[in-house]
DNA sequence: CTGTTAGCGCATTCAA
DNA sequence: TTGAATGCGCTAACAG
């Protein structure tokens, strides 16, 4: 037992005489819940237990250790309490795109549920590249006591090798059926399907879809969707343009929307469909009257002009991240609640469908 | 020294095998250093020397470490490599409002760094609340090598507080005086100062603005310049109306600014901006032939229609989350590069300000 | 170049 | 109720 070590404050020495000395001075030595229990004359677990509340401790131990912290101004060492604990205190969340305001509203519902269950959150970002994914999800997994994916664009082995970690993995937006990971998705499909019954109501017989990322399962769902409708005998031919998930893409993609002779073109997101419209308009073309555009996410925020324009496929984004982190919690339990969650959409219509110009006889 | 501890997987078994064995059985004991290096029939040190780089090992050895590794899948945990080395490998970013865009852009950047200097980053939200601001200050100083505090609206004491703590903090969009902590922060007075410029050059006299949250340092500054124009004899009125940092809130706004009689309104941010021209076109008044409209933050994403549309003060947004996350950096390499640094502001003419309806003679 | 020995700061047994 | 002892998993001196 080290001796010669000497406190950092007394506790006589007031918190901000010792921090501003402190400051100044030499890299310190962190307070340490040795100081405390020294400066309040008990051992360290008295210390722990009034600090955790794991177990009584007689009142006056209690205020003097209580007074000590505050003199010292002492603050747990996070990660040895994780490693004492067994347990980070904290849960990941990976997404594809930072700047998709679609993410945020995950993060920020799924943040919350984390904090009221006393859990931080630690976020990053793939840049929509599996392979970085792949060592992003797994370095969370080092530091977090369970990890969301959202929107994952691994392959299913690689999905494989981190169900297999005995680590608890919520997958958002990705269903990947024989996996053993609960998962909490929109249901892209049934999003799609009331877009298609929209346009075709309205007239639209030759549809463009601007397709997003490659690997996104959000877009094979809206694909399948309209293959569904042709399946299902509805008088609709969709072309398939490939595009890319941001308003950029939207607009590059606009020129190919013109040429394919399409009256309307459903984009991969909102992102993309504004985009699109911006090109468009720009090109001398009215929407909705020479072209319908229809978006998906509804991305914008309550109350924006935007927001009332895109006819768009929409969903409520703070329950998604809501059931996802509850998910996630519920398999911190150890409660495996493995049936796939499905977020229904709604068809929002706006200010950027309408019918065609030229009706289909 | 455990003797009767058994590896959960022998060197021979599979990956696989032995993950999905530990998946279902019972909660496994999580894979080790001291399994790799028994494993390995190395010494831990040596281990961590491989999987570290920290110094020469003989390629042999090397070799049978990294089988190991792979053969038990083993991953360090964090925690452990937190204490051990006395750093978390984190960095933590407050913000007040996660939905808001503008901090999106931030974090984001923000987020390349931190990843390029091998940090992870962690990220709360205040809900522009002071009190819980403090209290999540100091949870992110506990389990993170620096703290980004963005836009902070907790007092100066709590702030001075903060700063004594020894620990590495930056201010984001917050300028203290004869505080010591690093601050970034755009020059909102600067931005605020063209605005006036434009306006008054299109004739207006008559102006509102629309004030955001209260403890906003951003919004004294903008304050600041409109107080300045007319301390420089700009011949312009200006009225402050409280409103807030929304664009629900800015919608609410529209009625009290149509009262005030002005001719022009500038906003706390484009959000209430975009709320503003909503409520107002809703009301049948034209934008911005009978009133101009003039945001701050330029927060719209490139080629969306609206970012075309709103006339604004704008700001290199990722700019500002870089030079906030290098000031970071530097501060706890221990440089100490304490002065504030401003990030200039642009103003974007757009489409919703004009020439007011009836000119000031 | 490698193994042995100590902690990092805290929670938690186990006795008292 | 309390304190002493032990270990969480890893890194870093220190010897060899």
């Amino acid at each position: 037992m080290p001796e010669k070590s000497e406190p950092p404050g007394t506790a006589s020495a007031s918190v901000v005489a010792s921090a501003s000395v402190a400051k100044k001075g030499a890299r310190q030595r962190r307070v340490t819940i040795t100081d405390v229990g020294t400066a309040a004359g008990v051992s360290t677990s008295t210390v722990s237990r009034v600090l955790n509340g794991t177990a009584r401790v007689d009142p006056e131990l209690a205020r003097r250790v209580q007074d000590a912290v505050a003199e010292l101004g002492y603050r747990p060492n996070a990660a040895a309490q994780g490693l004492a604990r067994g347990e980070a205190g904290a849960i990941g969340v990976l997404v594809p795109d930072l700047s998709n305001p679609y993410f945020l509203d995950v993060l920020k519902s799924v943040s919350a549920v984390a904090r009221s269950n006393g859990r931080r959150v630690m976020a990053m970002e793939s840049d929509e590249d599996a392979t970085s994914e792949h060592e992003l999800a797994e370095d969370l997994m080092r530091c977090c006591d369970g990890v969301l994916l959202c929107s994952p664009r691994m392959n299913r082995a690689e999905l494989v090798d981190l169900s297999m970690r005995g680590h608890p993995v919520v997958l958002v937006n990705r269903i990947v059926p024989g996996l053993s990971l609960p998962s909490v998705s929109v249901d892209f499909y049934g999003g799609m399907t009331l877009v298609c019954g929209h346009l075709t109501q309205l007239g639209h017989r030759c549809v463009a879809y601007l397709s997003g990322p490659e690997a996104s399962w959000a877009n094979a769902e809206r694909i399948r969707a309209f293959d569904a409708a042709a399946a299902f005998g509805v008088d609709v031919d969709v072309t398939v343009i490939p595009c890319g998930h941001t308003a950029r893409h939207g607009y590059a993609a606009a020129d190919a929307v013109r040429d394919s002779g399409v009256t309307a073109v459903v984009a991969y997101n909102d992102l993309v469909a504004l985009g699109a419209v911006t090109a468009l308009e720009d090109s001398g073309l009215r929407v909705p009257e020479e072209m319908s555009v229809i978006g998906c996410d509804d991305i914008s925020l309550d109350d924006l002009p935007s927001s009332r324009r895109l006819t768009t496929a929409s969903l409520a984004r703070d329950e998604l991240g809501r059931q996802a982190a509850q998910t996630l919690e519920a398999l911190m339990a150890a409660n495996g609640d493995t049936e796939p969650k499905l977020i229904p959409m709604e068809l929002r219509v706006r200010h950027t469908s309408a019918p065609p110009a030229v009706p289909a006889h």
